[in-house]
DNA sequence: TTACCACTTGAACAATTGTTCAATATAGAC
DNA sequence: GTCTATATTGAACAATTGTTCAAGTGGTAA
């Protein structure tokens, strides 16, 4: 077969997006990548040019499901309801499922150096995408009466993004649930939110 | 010259310390380790061992480091004045001049995996070493009436390593300085510790 | 002065790195 | 059925990886 894609562009991209995840950018050689989509380097550079270029597009994915997860926890409930339930799923539920624990773009931003600059750059802008969304859902908590209006959800936003990179950090040191749990519990209540009576 | 050592085991730590820290474990080769700190890989390999074996005294090092760091800020100050000069220092005041603005205990949780188990638990180690002295700097805040009393420190110690955490990551991924402040501001207030008052 | 020995040196190792490219294969257009 | 455009293959590339080791160096003790 040729001429048309043997391979789902997307399929492929999930895949090294797990790979690039777990193991990160440097710890991930192209062997391993071949190995785990199934492709040989030809098709790879073809279709992605460079390991910098598949990685650009692995943490567009990520972000994208990233997204996508949060958005689907607000379709479930309330705009604050809705933000507990993400975080809890992303720093408690998800730490084994998940390939790293970690937010990749944490991961990234973490091990990168300028030496590649653009990835980086794309890593903290995918970040700022991410705080957008969340400035978004405040709003809206602020709109159907969930949060005092007087609050400033650009600032809540970065506070809670920062509150996601700790937790998740901390959970990659101390894998204790019961701990954990009560630290999720000690962030919300720090929040001023007043989530447990949503 | 021979038979007396040439280098100061420490000053080659310490300059290995630099490097691991701002490139990270598998961006640092031994090549760009040799040319910083000036030694053949014989002699190298003579006294540490392999490359994990020189990292695992670089993560000591640095945890050394990070822990004269507050011990130097208790002497200065009241326990919880020393905590919050700490914290702003490693966050906002380090973040330019150290090698990564990160903490490199997280760094190395955050790039490391299984595959290399023993330097994924020396981290984790170190990580714990330091949340002990911030409980004990907690202790002491209440011993000298600076802290409620009822306050459970080593749950307030873990809670302020995952800010410490999330302050240096959200760091990395946003330079403003006067939003920074901001943040640790906020981070502050919701300790509840009422730090401003010191 | 001699002998010793801790320390240093740097060429060399096999293995692995990211990447290239000529050869091959095949679905669809005419 | 031929042609063309596109996707795939895998051997091969130069460069770099972590590591080894035989040879060299020079202070110290006799």
């Amino acid at each position: 077969m040729a001429n048309t894609a043997k391979h789902d562009r997307q399929e492929v991209i999930q895949k090294a997006t797990y790979l690039f995840w777990k193991k990160g950018f440097h710890a991930t050689s192209m062997r391993n990548l071949q190995e785990f989509i199934d492709m040989r380097p030809g098709s790879i550079y073809a279709s992605f040019g460079s390991k910098e270029g598949l990685f650009k597009e692995s943490l567009q994915c990520y972000a994208d499901a990233s997204l996508a997860r949060l958005a689907a926890c607000a379709e479930a409930s309330s705009p604050l309801e809705a933000l507990k339930t993400f975080i809890h799923m992303a720093v408690v539920d998800y730490r084994n499922a998940s390939p790293s624990g970690l937010c990749m773009l944490v991961k990234t931003l973490s091990e990168l150096t300028e030496e590649n600059a653009e990835l980086l750059a794309e890593a903290k802008r995918l970040l700022s995408h991410i705080e957008d969304a969340l400035a978004k859902l405040l709003d809206q908590a602020q709109a159907c009466g969930e949060l005092d209006p007087s609050k400033d959800t650009r600032r809540l936003a970065r506070f809670l993004q920062m509150l996601l990179m700790g937790l998740r950090a901390y959970a990659r040191a101390n894998d204790d649930t019961d701990r954990l749990n009560e630290l999720v519990d000690d962030a919300f209540a720090c929040l001023g939110l007043d989530l447990g009576e949503c």
